[in-house]
DNA sequence: CTAAACCTTATAGTAACTATAAGGTCAAGT
DNA sequence: ACTTGACCTTATAGTTACTATAAGGTTTAG
């Protein structure tokens, strides 16, 4: 039997974030020993493992406690785990696809900033090629 | 002189957007008229386009408000705004990579899944592997 | 005996909103 | 005149996954 601070350092998962799993009934309400302090056994830190694991690969609280109560009505969760892994990999692909169209509108408008005047009425900054976008200001004559 | 929907229609914010950056103080309180509801101009209008477009580049809400307080204190804000996109990029850069590795782990993950069994216990299929991770278990002999 | 290092609960804060409730106002139609 | 619907108002709760804080009880070491 551990208590909440020896479950935190077995999983490196802080024991506040512990109590809110808890609450959110992703972990089962442990024992309670006569100091009324929270007791842990094997079972409780395999599965805070398995939570913490599914947390790193960005799997949202609410997917993993599907997954887990598949395991809790003795059922295999694996095809439902592995649907959300295939859900997980494209959201994560349009995220990354979002991001890289960011990063190069950003790095074209930064660029563009370093030929720039300082202006405070933001008409001949960067700070208006913010508002505007590039496309009607810089190279495009017309 | 336009309503709250009229401007949420010209910026693409939504009313409720609008009026949390009332009460964030990232827009200034307008006029009211005499029915109480919000007048805006066209300085409102211009002012909450830089924001739509900012949150676009994805912009912090506490950045753009000190971007438009050098503004609304007369100094051009040119150069913070440089340093916030610079910052921006960085940023991005870094959490692309983070996602990348995270989208190579979880094809791999998947990829492993589907030649596993369906298993309650966890021991023996991807469940299992999500939390001990590749290393041990696939391709290593030892 | 007291100070630290634990544990307990409950509540508020984070970011950037959205959603809802409960109501006031206004223009058009019957 | 009246009602329907589309606006507007404020205030509050919910979202996600926690962290931080307050205010207190317990245990251990010196």
């Amino acid at each position: 039997m551990v208590s909440i601070g020896e479950l935190s350092q077995q999983t490196g998962v802080s024991t506040q974030a512990i109590r809110y799993y808890e609450q959110i009934k992703l972990l089962p309400a442990p024992k309670r020993a006569d100091n009324s302090y929270r007791e842990y056994d094997d079972s409780d830190v395999e599965r805070l493992q398995f939570v913490k694991r599914a947390r790193q690969l960005d799997f949202a609280l609410g997917d993993i406690a599907e997954i887990l109560a598949f395991r809790d009505q003795n059922e295999p969760p694996c095809q439902y785990v592995m649907n959300v892994m295939a859900q997980q990999i494209s959201a994560i692909e349009e995220r990354v696809a979002d991001l890289q169209r960011l990063r190069d509108e950003l790095a074209t408008l930064h660029r563009a900033g370093l030929t720039m005047p300082e202006d405070i009425e933001m008409k001949q900054c960067v700070c208006h090629l913010i508002k505007t976008g590039l496309s009607n200001e810089v190279g495009n004559d017309e």
